[in-house]
DNA sequence: TTGTGTATGTTATACTATAACATGTCAAGA
DNA sequence: TCTTGACATGTTATAGTATAACATACACAA
């Protein structure tokens, strides 16, 4: 586990401890800061209900489905039918602070908000962390492709499912017992 | 529009012309032709709902969802419970014999059966055709990418979305004038 | 023929997502 | 201040996707 002084060398910056032990409050608290500023910048409001789904996101740490958030934000004090999840999720997608898995109909807390990109997605099957990996050589490549065929790429989607190194581990001692 | 002899050089073979106009009855029945021996060497057994739910995959050539497949097989006789299309769907599916689209909660026919892939997929979203691209070039870079954070890739999934050559034709005609 | 495994059919239900409309909030301009 | 318009939220209802559970049928081997 790594610790923090200022700024947070976390999740957020530092994709090789995305799957480690680590100060996920701080790194959460830190992706919130830098929405508030991105949502000023950008013009929109990051209203009460957006904010606490932003949270929640953040605070699991893993892709979650609109019902599972539905149901914290109700217990919040928020509305609880599906059109105030799924609004409040799509508006975090919109504007790149979250991601919507497509493999598991859920959603994601973006973990760089405000980089401008559209990551690949490691879902470990163990633990259902998810984690966003370095994309640029995976859309050259995707690029390269789809050039031969003459197809232009719009938006691109790239999940792998897996193991996490922990779980990894755990399932290896498992085996091994 | 290819035309065809003897071996198909068509959209199971020749990655190039899957997006263009060519004999796609040739290439639907070249595939079943592979499928049926397939299901043979791996000995499952092509029943004829699994069998007419592959030849609607192939006939229409592009994605579908459960339900239009179920459609389909209930207008020729067979069960109409979604359980009859998703098992038909599930077995081509394992068998390699169809791909699952997860961005269109969707089906596909494999177009390269027997040749163990996990293919890149196209889709088109102005014809909704979907095509299989290289995808090894893009797999190691996936690798790459995961083994930088200790993960360890199962599966995965990777879909474009975009304009297919005719489509971005028309779109351009469309904007020209 | 009788068991065993697999496949199919059916009912029922769970899960995911959106359309449509009512209500509320807030800031800019008359 | 009032009004207006844009946006946000809440609610009802429904559409679309998927699977659990059980009953029936069929094929093949013992």
């Amino acid at each position: 586990m790594h610790d923090h002084s200022d700024a947070c060398p976390g999740c957020a910056a530092a994709p090789e401890v995305a799957f480690a032990r680590h100060d996920h409050a701080h790194c959460a608290s830190d992706v919130m800061g830098r929405a508030e500023v991105l949502a000023g910048v950008q013009g929109v409001r990051l209203t009460p209900v957006r904010r606490r789904a932003l949270e929640i996101l953040l605070e699991e740490h893993r892709a979650m489905g609109a019902y599972d958030v539905l149901q914290r934000l109700a217990a919040d004090g928020f509305g609880n039918q599906p059109p105030v999840a799924y609004r409040a999720l799509d508006f975090l997608v919109e504007q790149g602070l979250a991601h919507r898995i497509q493999r598991l109909n859920a959603f994601a807390a973006c973990m760089h908000p405000g980089e401008a990109h559209t990551p690949v997605f490691l879902i470990c099957t163990g633990c259902h962390a998810v984690a966003e990996a370095e994309a640029a050589p995976v859309r050259a490549a995707l690029g390269v492709a789809a050039e031969g065929l003459g197809f232009e790429i719009d938006r691109s989607t790239v999940e792998a499912a897996g193991l996490c190194p922990r779980c990894r581990d755990v399932q290896g001692e498992g085996a091994a017992a």
